[in-house]
DNA sequence: AATGAATGAGAATTCATTCAT
DNA sequence: AATGAATGAATTCTCATTCAT
């Protein structure tokens, strides 16, 4: 945690800057929430000093869209690989589901560890800039696959999109607040709501 | 549970100034959005002085929570009444949703009415501190009514509340971005999605 | 100097705070020059808390603007006292230019007491807001006299205020540089150079 | 002193860079006015490093100052051609007044031509370095002439200097606020007021 | 209670200057 | 010499909160 603040400020070359306000920025906006957070926050946490925050970003947004960046780039091999590993969406929609599960107890559980006893989440991982790019990847994945072969049905693509994730995303929510989390049966829960709900819409075209 | 007509002069006063500054609450959170109000801005809308907005609250925060409070208080009748009013609970899913999209398409409607073409809404109906009190009303019901005789499946209660609303909340920010919004379409999609998602729920007691 | 300072906060009513801001500003005008004046210099000259600066201005700029409008109330009256006591414009020239002289002799005297020896004037007194003022109600004066009975000529008036504010405030810095300054003598110089040069000019209409 | 030529290869591209931070002080001194102008704007415009700039100056303020330096080297010879060519002193000053105001005349020209038409002039071009050392020159020769053969009045030499270039430079700045400006018509008013002015001073020795 | 001016901590941002390379 | 990233003091401005009236 303290590893970068205390790195001398000149060993730090000019990448690992831009690299310790990413670190310090994706800690503070996971630990205070996006509005919260300010840009002395996050210079704070990197120990620079104040002015070298403005060599890289111009404003905690442009430090948010980074992160978001960063993670739409490293999740998005992992989800086109998810399509193509499943045999057909159920099976994409499972392993997604299950993947995100995991992801966000693991996170969860970073987040506690690190915290006193009493103290509760006052941020939901869900609302990480990678996780906003996972989101932002996965609509696209459902919105690509609409009335295809895949099995996804012929509905609304956005309406789809945006009920799968939001299913996933508040099960998600609800799993990770119970001591220990069922990753598993809430898993099983969502992709059973997700592909149950799918099934039954209503085509666009045609009977 | 003190009748209005029994309060003397002087409460009276109090309680319109407590009132005064719950409505330019509600005001600046749906004009500014949570994050960005000040307690000047509640204060600057009521005519009040600053220091008595501390009189009656002691944050931004607690205006919130009283809002979201009046909300429940306000919305636990009209919830029941449409529990009661319906045959089962598939048409307690369709009139609620209905009822909650033509509600924030209106309320979308009125927003973009006063503004300048170019500018697009900031502030989600939904994220009004009375919305939340309904998820909150909807959430209980959901849950007090899971595995019941209503229909609801005996599936984990807090997953299907979380979810439904999950659903009716995200399908119905999408519809509200669309001109004209198709709320029919809207809620048979999000009817379909939530009760054919339910009952494929695998049971929690036997087979 | 210090009276304000030392004045404890709370005794400052409202009317005492502006003019606090005022006085202070006049001050570190004169002392540092408008660019190099900034909003917390004024506020550390009065004391007072920095965000109580913004009660009452909103910026620096504002501070001059009202300066340079009290300026104006104040010496209009003594502008038009000497136009009318005056007997002709060459009266009124020269007894102008003696009483600007005589103030500024007179304010570089009072700079000069404060200051350790070796520290020369960066800021000259005609720049001040008043001064900028003053010029102003000439300008008018010269301009509204142009062509009429009191013996300007017709020539054009933007030029002639101009040309004659011009070698009053520049003789007249020459002169604050000299030690004496010799008021009478630069005084005779400018109203000289002034009344006949003016009386030289081509007429605008007619030979 | 040193000649071009006889400088080696580093001298060289010492000077030019020298040279370059000189010209592009010249250029954002002219675009932004002295006092707007950061050492950071010099710099960007030369494309050098920003270290590199305290190599040659050491602040701002010595770059106006070489400017200045420069502009009187060049523009002394120009002068004293202006002074050799005219017969008398009345030939000297309409001369030096007419290539004044075409200078300035020039100079706004240039200047609005690559400006949007709702921008006005933020910066005189009296006020650049080169003016500052022109109207030096003009100074010293004014100085240098006071009663002598060339007709300049035996009265204070500095009051006339001033008072003369004040002339100049402030109803030029007038002139050049009009559109079109009258170059002629300003040249022969400033150039009346200037010779009349003088020619009636008083005379500092015997009656 | 109500008032509203005063307060001062804290946020964003700029920029002259240094200094390791 | 030249480079240019790092520095951190300085500046503007906002806002929650207090408190004398």
């Amino acid at each position: 945690m303290a590893d970068v603040a205390t790195l001398g400020r000149r060993e730090q070359t000019k990448s690992q800057n831009r690299q310790a306000i990413l670190d310090a920025g994706r800690a503070v906006f996971a630990e205070l929430g996006y509005d919260a957070v300010t840009v002395r926050d996050i210079v704070r946490r990197t120990g620079l000093a104040s002015g070298t925050f403005y060599n890289y970003f111009r404003s905690k947004e442009e430090v948010f869209a980074a992160l978001a960046d960063d993670g739409a780039r490293r999740f998005a091999p992992v989800i086109k690989h998810l399509r193509e590993q499943a045999v057909g969406f159920e099976s994409f929609v499972r392993a997604a589901i299950s993947a995100y599960f995991e992801f966000i107890a693991e996170e969860r559980r970073l987040w506690l560890e690190g915290r006193p006893a009493g103290e509760s989440a006052r941020v939901l991982p869900r609302e990480t800039p990678e996780m906003q790019a996972v989101f932002g990847e996965v609509r696209q994945a459902i919105q690509a696959a609409a009335g295809g072969p895949g099995g996804v049905p012929d509905a609304d693509p956005d309406y789809m999109a945006a009920a799968c994730i939001a299913i996933a995303r508040d099960v998600g929510d609800v799993m990770t607040t119970r001591r220990p989390p069922d990753i598993a049966g809430a898993a099983e829960f969502a992709s059973a709501m997700i592909l149950n709900g799918l099934r039954g819409l209503p085509q666009r075209r045609e009977a």
